[in-house]
DNA sequence: ATTGATAACTTATCGTTGATAACCTATCTA
DNA sequence: TAGATAGGTTATCAACGATAAGTTATCAAT
């Protein structure tokens, strides 16, 4: 009767505890977001996962997309602690990026569905946002600018190196995002063409590695 | 009754003309793409540009994705007519890299939906394939490999580049993985997460291409 | 000139999808 | 013990991709 890692389908919540059904729902969407993908995944197969109607994810999300959306926040999340662990741990501002650089590689590589959904995502942006819905329990600050956080820091990395005395050849937000953005497209690459015969992993992600840090730095 | 802004809804076609529908449909199928987006353009929406059923589509289309593969072929088409023409213009094997890059980021910003569907790779069930189903028309040889026809040029480029006697530290596989992975982070990145308040798009590609090119020369 | 095959369509319809409206019902509180 | 309300349900919607089955124009061969 406990629950279990693909959900029991209890019975109506007492009164609240309405938030455990919404994890039991975030849970769900996540199995089946990293089993099928986001297009391939349906309302109603969440919910039957959860054993709740499908109406009734809508009491807790504004629509499919804001379940994505919570769920990017929550790995974004988990990236973010290693990120204060490394901050925590080194002092030395070029070292940090290394580190960093390094841990984001890992993470995306160790965990490569949840990567997918969450950096290089099924999911279409669009830019038209429907108005007039009532969405009583999600935050009015719509989910989603997680990836700003990660971007915050590395920025804040920089920032750093430069106060340190270390002269960059681009702002340090321009090199913030070519440093991600090599490192991405390693990580992006391997994850979304396995089947390619890459040349080897290490030498790729330390080669990138070095590549954008020599190319940041004058 | 005239004609619509872009597609004129004319009669049957004649007996051995059905070709000609087929270039409407794709010629609408392009525009509604291009103005909202491959998700949200419907079978139904294109079929009323042409001036045709929603069925009809089907006697020339296996499905929409086959009209987006299509529509893939025709662009990547021209990116690789790029490319050669930078190969037979442009002999310094640095500057064919140089103007590749360029290139090929220019192609990715320019076609977001194509070069997602090629080289992000979103949804593709590709094992299922549907048989029995009658599409007297499409190639046989099944469209949407133009993604690794290019990259096989640039590494070619890099081959040419170390025999003319160019250091690298890398392997030259190697090398181009490098180039690409960097170039392809900075597409993949802003046309997946176009809402993200990036830096100035110029100094990012610019900004990439040297960092990589600078990374692999020795 | 008629016939028969078939290319080029149409209308009708299917099963699913995301989402909404409107109605229940357990539980807590005053 | 009444009523407010959190936490649901059933019924239904319009739109989607796709298919089935029927219709009509155009050909070639009689």
């Amino acid at each position: 009767m406990a629950a279990l890692s693909t959900a029991v389908a209890s019975g109506r919540k007492k009164r609240g505890e309405g938030h455990t059904r919404r994890e039991e729902i975030l849970q769900a969407a996540k199995e089946l977001f990293l089993e099928e993908g986001y297009d391939a995944t349906t309302i109603r197969r969440i919910a039957d996962r959860v054993g709740v109607s499908a109406p009734a994810l809508y009491l807790y999300f504004h629509d499919k997309e804001a379940m994505m959306l919570a769920l990017c926040d929550q790995t974004f999340g988990r990236l973010i602690e290693r990120i204060t662990d490394i901050e925590k741990t080194v002092s030395d501002p070029l070292q940090r990026i290394r580190l960093f650089g390094d841990a984001y590689a890992r993470f995306g590589l160790e965990n490569p569905d949840e990567y997918r959904l969450v950096f290089i995502g099924n999911n279409i942006p669009e830019s038209v946002r429907k108005v007039g819905h009532r969405m009583p329990i999600d935050d009015p600050t719509r989910p989603g600018v997680g990836g700003a956080l990660v971007f915050s820091r590395l920025v804040a990395m920089l920032a750093q190196l430069e106060v340190s005395g270390v002269k960059l050849n681009y702002p340090p937000d321009t090199c913030a995002e070519l440093c991600w953005m090599g490192i991405h497209g390693v990580v992006a690459a391997m994850i979304m063409k396995p089947e390619f015969p890459w040349s080897n992993r290490e030498m790729l992600i330390k080669g990138m590695q070095e590549i954008v840090i020599k190319g940041i730095l004058r």
